[in-house]
This record gives structure tokens, sequence and C-alpha cells, in this order.
RNA sequence: GCAGGAGUAGCUUAAUGGCUAAGAGCACUAGGUUUGGGACCUAGGGGGUGUCAGUUCGAGUCUGACUUCUUGCACCA
């Protein structure tokens, strides 16, 4: 049990988030504030993450290219709304020399070195690109354009927390151009679903998909759509936003084409992006007190293979064979023949890491010709023949895989409320937490009011909501459709 | 950013302002004995207490600034 290691949920859920980051070896903090360091596990996790979306966008037609890090500060009063969204948590480039303190020790800012335009490091890179896609763009056969990128970008937050909120953030954006309003809007659903389709299929972790009320868009978008994911202390956490930008990059940058009918146009845009945060989901949906739990489609080991009580010939044997068969089925696996850990050691590292199956192999397993198979997400331990071993670790996989999702989704019917009056909601809030399923009136004025009153905001209007006449649960105005309400981090 | 709390070895932590030996457990190294859920024995190595400055005969213990973490508030993708 790795509870000596790390703080029970129920005690303290933040001590128990940050001893998982810690412990199962994903991330640790470095000197600057905000900032961490990904451990080659936590980066493992994030890759298979990475090439899986990668795939994903590729096959639904985009390209990837490299956009700099550094923005002329100019760039960032183009576009009004963009502005006022980021100015507050810009870093900015002033100076490009050190000299060494002419009145001590180290190293000081070379005044002399002061940058003719100071730079801001993106905060994300809707600037950079449109002004690059003013010259990329002039007829309606350069479109649609469609782009991602993966980078690191940064945000000076004031509140940081590994993975969930950092100053600097690994994150992928695609930033597409098309010739119509539908195409565009079209775009920015299609990359929804597969953020959905991702989040469900490869995190096990179920979103609801929505449209953003204004007062909670991205700063120059005309529509954010979002997936959001309820977390197990019941907050909710936006997973990932699509935008549809309409024409506002395109009028801030200038970027036109000419239609079929040689008559100029602005183009139409797209961005969107997913992040680390997904770690952070990932740690937070299924996860428990014995460490992390990972689904298997993204575990960098998904079975390993503990000899008891430690490797000998007949059990090497018996494990490489499985390793191969294994290895052959795309499976990954690691045999742990380490002779100075004794097996309980090992047992609790790897559940504390969150690899989905365990094999235990003993002299007496094959004198029975069985092994010990223990998974992660139920920690329920059986006794499968060796015989077909392999195509039943497989199963056991998807099973797992499976079971993850169902699990999640249970959890989440279970902490999706509706209600219809302030006080249930407020007792709902207090009491059980989740989504809160409400209706609202439609204003900016009161969402705030609700947010100040109680600290839940409106994670989404679901896209599958339907229309049903109420009323609004803090002013009693007419409403058409309940929307989402939850604290979120 | 504001208000509280905290920072001692890789981790968890001990030490009324006082003998320049900052103690331990885990981890690590060597050897040995063990081995079906975090083994045990023996012998080792590692820290000058987040940083800087100050008070003091004397600072891990007190003061200030800075820094990082953390809780709450504010702010915010």
């Amino acid at each position: 049990m790795a509870k000596d290691i790390i703080t029970e949920r129920s005690e303290d859920y933040s001590a128990w988030y940050n001893g998982i980051v810690k412990h199962a070896g994903l991330a640790e903090n470095s000197p600057v504030k905000g900032c961490m360091i990904i451990k080659p596990y936590g980066f493992a996790i994030w890759e298979k993450m990475r090439d899986q979306l990668d795939k994903m966008f590729k096959e639904t037609g985009h390209v990837n290219a490299y956009f700099p890090l550094f923005i002329p500060k100019s760039f960032l009063s183009k576009e009004a709304d963009h502005v006022e969204g980021f100015a507050m948590e810009c870093v900015v480039v002033t100076h490009h020399r050190l000299m060494k303190n002419p009145d001590g020790d180290g190293v000081v800012v070379d005044p002399t070195a002061k940058l003719e335009e100071e730079l801001v490091v993106r905060p994300t890179s809707e600037t950079i690109i449109w002004d690059t896609y003013r010259n990329w763009i002039q007829s309606y056969r350069d479109l649609p354009l469609l782009i991602n990128q993966w980078a690191n970008v940064v945000r000076w937050e004031m509140k940081t927390r590994a993975f969930l909120r950092t100053a600097e953030f690994l994150w992928q954006e695609g930033h597409t151009a098309h010739s119509t309003q539908q195409e565009a809007e079209e775009e920015t659903r299609m990359i929804l679903d597969l953020y959905a389709q991702f989040a469900e299929e490869w995190m096990a972790m179920p979103v609801v998909k929505g449209v953003k009320t204004i007062n909670e868009r991205f700063a120059g978008a005309v529509d954010t759509y979002t997936i959001e994911a309820l977390m197990q202390d019941g907050k909710a956490l936006q997973s990932g936003t699509s935008h549809f930008l309409g024409q506002n990059f395109a009028k801030a940058f200038d970027v036109r084409f000419l239609n079929e009918n040689n008559k100029e146009e602005f183009v139409w845009a797209t961005s969107w992006g997913v992040s680390t945060r997904l770690m952070g989901g990932l740690i937070m949906t299924h996860s428990d007190d014995d460490g992390l739990v990972l689904p298997p489609k993204l575990a960098p080991i998904q079975v390993v293979i503990v000899p008891i009580p430690k490797p000998n010939e007949v059990i090497n044997e018996a494990a490489d064979k499985l390793v191969k068969e294994l290895r052959a089925k795309g499976i990954s696996v690691k045999y742990d023949t380490d002779k100075k850990k004794r097996p309980g050691f090992k047992f609790n590292e790897y559940e504390l890491k969150g690899v989905p199956v365990r094999i235990g192999i003993g002299k007496r397993d094959l004198e029975k010709n069985i092994v010990e198979l223990k998974r992660r997400d139920t920690m329920e331990v059986s006794q499968p023949s060796l015989d077909g071993l392999a195509d039943h670790i497989e199963q056991v996989l998807e099973d797992i895989q499976k079971n993850l999702l169902t699990r999640a989704k249970n959890f989440r019917s279970e902490k999706t409320t509706v209600v219809d009056t302030f006080d249930e909601f407020k007792e709902v809030l207090e009491t059980k937490g989740g989504f809160i399923s409400a209706h609202w009136d439609g204003t900016t004025e009161t969402e705030l009011k609700i947010k100040e009153l109680t600290k839940a905001t409106i994670r989404c209007l679901p896209l599958d909501a339907q229309e049903e006449e109420g009323s609004c649960i803090l002013t009693g105005k007419p409403s058409r459709q309940r929307v989402l309400f939850a604290k979120a981090y």
C-alpha cells in the first residue's frame, strides 16, 4: 500500500494530487515559480497523447509547422479583445545581453543592450500566425490552410499547479483559414469531436461537449467550444477548446483572398488546442490512494512481469516467452529482473506508477501452469493459465480501458444534478459538488452574480441539451435550455 | 498580487538561542543472510539547515528582504 507515501484523497485532495505527481515520477518543480520539469515517466505519457493526437490531426488533413517563440510586442495590440485577454499574463523580453556585474559578483542585464522593439513570449500564436498567413493566402485556391503546431507557451499565472496551470506549458495549437464561414464552423466542430473522441477512447475520460458563454470564451473568438471533464473531487476541468474566430484575426491582420468570383474577402479562421493540462485530467479522473491509474492506451508500460521471488532460469524462460508474445501484439511490457528489490516492493512501486497489469510468476505458479495477474483498476487478482496468456492479457487490457471509461461515466452521472431553484443549487454545490444542470437567463450579469455568490461558473451550454422551457434559477426570467454549472479548476 | 502557513540529505523528519559531532528512518554503496505484498544484519558515503543581510559572545532556532511551495482570496485560460 502506498498510503504511507501519498496523502489519501479523502484527507486532502490537493496533497494527494501533488503526491501522485511527485511519487509516480511525473514532474517536479523548477527553481522558477510555476514552471515544472516533466520527468521521463510523465513525458512518456504525454508523448503517447501527443502521438495519437498528431495522428488524428494528420488523418483529418492537417500538417505541422513551427512558428517562433518570440512575438513583436506590437502584434499583440492588433486584435482588441485578444490583447485584453492576454495582456495581464505576458512575459516580455526587453534586453538581449548580460554583463559582469561591475559592482560585485554575478551578471546583470546590460542596460545598453535594450531591444529596439520588445518581444512577447507567446501566450498563444494567433498573432504571429495571422501575420504570416497574410503572405501565404491570396486566392481561394490557397484555402483551406490547415496547420497545427506543437509548442510551448507562457502565461504568467498568479496561481499555479503542476500540469493543471503552469506558467509554461506544452500544447498543440491548430490554426486554420477557410474561404467560408460554414467551412470554418465545421472545422471548429470537427476538432471538438476529435478532442472528445480522444478524451474518451484514449484517456478514458468522459467529456461534455459544449459552447462557452460570452464571458468564458476565448479572447478574440466568435464562439468557443469546449470539452469539460469532471474530476473526482467534483470540480470541472476545461480540457480542450476549439474556437471559431470569424474574421476577427483576418481583419486585424488584413488577410484577404480572391474568391471564385474574383471578389476580395477576409478569410474565416479557427484555432484549437489541448495542453499538458490533460495530464492533470488523466490523474484526477482515474487515480486512487495507491497511486496513479493509467488507461492501457496511454500507459508507457502496459504490463509488468515480476519474478517471484527472484529471477531464475525456469522463471526467465516463461517470462521471456511471454514478453515475446506480448511484444508481438504491440503491447509494451517490462520484465523486472532487479534482484535487489523484493517482489512486495515492486508491487507497490508499479501500482504507484499506474501500470495496468501486473503478472507475477513464481515456482509454485509454474508447477500449476498458471501465473498471478493483478489489474490496477480494480486491484483484482486472478490466476490465468499460461496457455493463451498473451491473448488473455490483451483482453484484460481492453477490459481495463473500457472499465475505466465506464467507471468515470458512472461517477459523472452520479455527480450531475438537475436543479430548479437557487437554494437547491447552493445546497448541491456545497454538499455534493459536480455538474449542476440548471436554467439560466442568458445574461452575463446573472452568470457573474452566480459566480460571485457561489464560486460556480457556467462550464458550457451542452451541445446535446434538449430545448426546455424553464426559468432562471437566480432571476426567474425565462430560459430555453439548461446549462452546466460547476466549480472549476 | 494580497493575507496566513512552510522551506533541515533524493524522500519523511528530529534538534529549550549554547559544548564547531545537526540526530534518525527510508533510499544509496560494499559484504552477508534472506525472499509468494514495501526483508534483516554489519560496515560506509551524503546535509551545515531555501538565498542574502542583520541582531548576538554564540543562530537551524530571533529580525528584515528576497525566493520557492502551500491554504484562502482576488485574477485568469
